[in-house]
DNA sequence: CGCGTTTGACCGGCGC
DNA sequence: GCGCCGGTCAAACGCG
């Protein structure tokens, strides 16, 4: 508004210079004069309102925060006895930590709903169509932030599916990524790896349902290695980075037994060079997710199972299949960020609310952010929240992470109670498990903190070549959950800590390493 | 010719 | 100790 404030005053100005002395033309540039001033005014009192607003919203954050911190801590002992007293199959996977984040269709119905009904469809349907397609995670790194860090898809549907990606981090200098092996045969003598080689590493994965070979994360990879594993008829393949040619960061590919059309892409490591634009979506997410992982697993000793945000029972289902490997198979944690869920509203947040740590059912420490929360909150991203505001988080765009083919249209039965469940369950959720709150806070800090700036992504799922799905829609809709949390609690509503203690994590941490 | 992929062999960890 | 399995190496191969 400035900006139009300055032209309009220049231009008066100009004119001034131009005028004929005219009377008529004086007064009429004095008004104009006199309603530049007027609306500069009331600019400044928009931008101290806003400013007022936003030290509220700060201060009702911390106190939300310290109450939240209690809570947890309570929540936490709860659990630790829950678990001691009940341990069932869900403890099995201590160290797994699930993230859906996107919400797939299983099924090709939304083409036949869309085809058939199109014509009656009201435009509240179209929308929630597109809403539909925005879910997913959405993180978004500044450009400037270009050593970000690698972002690990793993998905399992078998045991044998996973993705690595090793976050480093101030806080967890005991991660390294480089496996034993590799430390070996890296001769650039990195010590830094070598006495990480003992520690854990992080392991964050994501499940997505893509037709093309593998998905564009934004980096370049070259395939070392094919392997077919136990258990999922699908070869594994094995990527490295090749951005540096020193990058430890390696994924792995492998299209899901159960479904071939959710490839698994697993990122392991922590990229050692300035990443693209395009690449540090994924990095973010993956780091946020790897993040939250360790964090969660140095609070809770690996005991603690985490959260699992299963919006679908097929999530559940799966996620339970997928993240219950034995120890030989999965020796690092791992976090697997699921965007194929699929389910109904109606059965999805039972099954959410039956996955948090008080219903300490599942082994896994999941957090499922189905993408079919954007159905829910059809207007929330148009409304936005000041801050967020700019973000493309409107109809206008699809945010969603799956291709149109994918998404489901169902799921547009939601209303304001579900919504409200939601932010129930979430803050449920979210004060009951530090590790997730820390992968939050991850994301939340790197957009706050970082800026925020929108990647240009491209709005088509595949790569220009198209052989890759793009990995920008995984961005956006992580902000768009991450917005979407905050905003249905129209402040900030979550105890993350978003101080640069774990969102800078993931960047800044590997900012400081490189 | 350079680069990337393929693919069989190799290595190490783990369980029995 | 042996076998299984995941992960990696590296020569061979293909493509532009």
């Amino acid at each position: 508004m400035k900006a139009r404030l300055n032209s309009s005053t220049s231009g008066s100005e100009v004119q001034e210079e131009k005028s004929d002395g005219s009377i008529h033309e004086e007064a009429k540039r004095h008004d104009e004069l006199e309603s530049a001033k007027a609306e500069m005014t009331e600019v400044r009192q928009e931008n101290a309102r806003l400013k007022m607003m936003l030290e509220q919203i700060e201060k009702d954050y911390q106190s939300l925060q310290t109450c939240f911190i209690d809570t947890i801590q309570h929540e936490s002992k709860k659990k630790n006895d829950n678990l001691s007293l009940t341990h069932e199959d869900d403890i099995e996977e201590p160290e797994l930590v699930s993230l859906r984040l996107g919400r797939s269709p299983s099924e090709p119905k939304r083409d036949s709903n869309t085809n058939t009904s199109s014509s009656s469809k009201t435009r509240e349907d179209q929308e929630q169509l597109n809403e539909d397609l925005k879910l997913g995670l959405d993180y978004n790194f500044q450009g400037s932030n270009s050593k970000s860090d690698c972002v690990d898809h793993t998905s399992d549907q078998s045991k044998d599916n996973s993705l690595e990606e090793i976050v480093n981090k101030e806080e967890q200098a005991g991660e390294t990524w480089p496996p034993s092996k590799v430390l070996k045969t890296m001769r650039s003598g990195d010590d830094e790896l070598s006495q990480q080689s003992s520690l854990k590493r992080a392991r964050v994965s994501v499940r997505a349902r893509c037709d093309t070979p593998t998905m564009n994360d934004g980096c370049q990879w070259r395939k070392y290695g094919q392997k077919i594993a136990k258990g999922n008829p699908c070869p594994r393949a094995y990527y490295r980075c090749t951005v540096a040619p020193s990058c430890p960061v390696r994924k792995q590919v492998q299209r899901c037994a159960d479904d071939m059309s959710i490839l698994i892409t697993t990122y392991e490591g922590t990229h050692n060079h300035p990443l693209p634009i395009s690449a540090t979506a994924m990095a973010s997410t993956t780091s946020a997710a790897a993040s939250m992982l360790m964090s969660g697993s140095s609070t809770s000793q690996l005991q603690q199972p985490g959260l699992n945000f299963n919006l679908s029972d097929n999530s559940i289902s799966r996620t339970r299949q997928f993240y219950l490997p034995n120890s030989s198979s999965q020796p690092f944690p791992t976090i697997t960020l699921d965007l194929t869920s699929t389910s109904t509203p109606s059965t999805h947040f039972n099954t959410f609310s039956s996955s948090f740590p008080s219903a300490p059912r599942f082994s896994s420490t999941g957090l499922s952010f189905s993408s079919s929360e954007s159905n829910i909150l059809p207007t929330v991203w148009g409304n936005g929240y000041p801050n967020y505001g700019t973000l493309p988080y409107n109809n206008k765009t699809n945010i969603g992470f799956y291709q149109p083919s994918y998404t489901d249209q169902k799921n547009n039965q939601q209303g304001p109670s579900d919504q409200q469940f939601l932010t129930e369950t979430l803050t449920k959720a979210i004060t009951s498990d530090p590790s997730f709150r820390s992968a939050i806070a991850a994301a939340i800090s790197s957009i706050n903190g970082k800026g925020e700036t929108i990647q240009a992504v491209n709005s088509n799922p595949l790569n220009p070549n198209g052989k890759a799905c793009s990995s920008s829609y995984l961005n956006r809709s992580l902000n768009s959950q991450v917005g979407n949390i905050m905003l249905q609690q129209q402040q900030p509503p979550l105890p993350f800590s978003l101080s640069k203690n774990t969102s800078a994590s993931a960047a800044d941490s590997r900012d400081q390493i490189n």
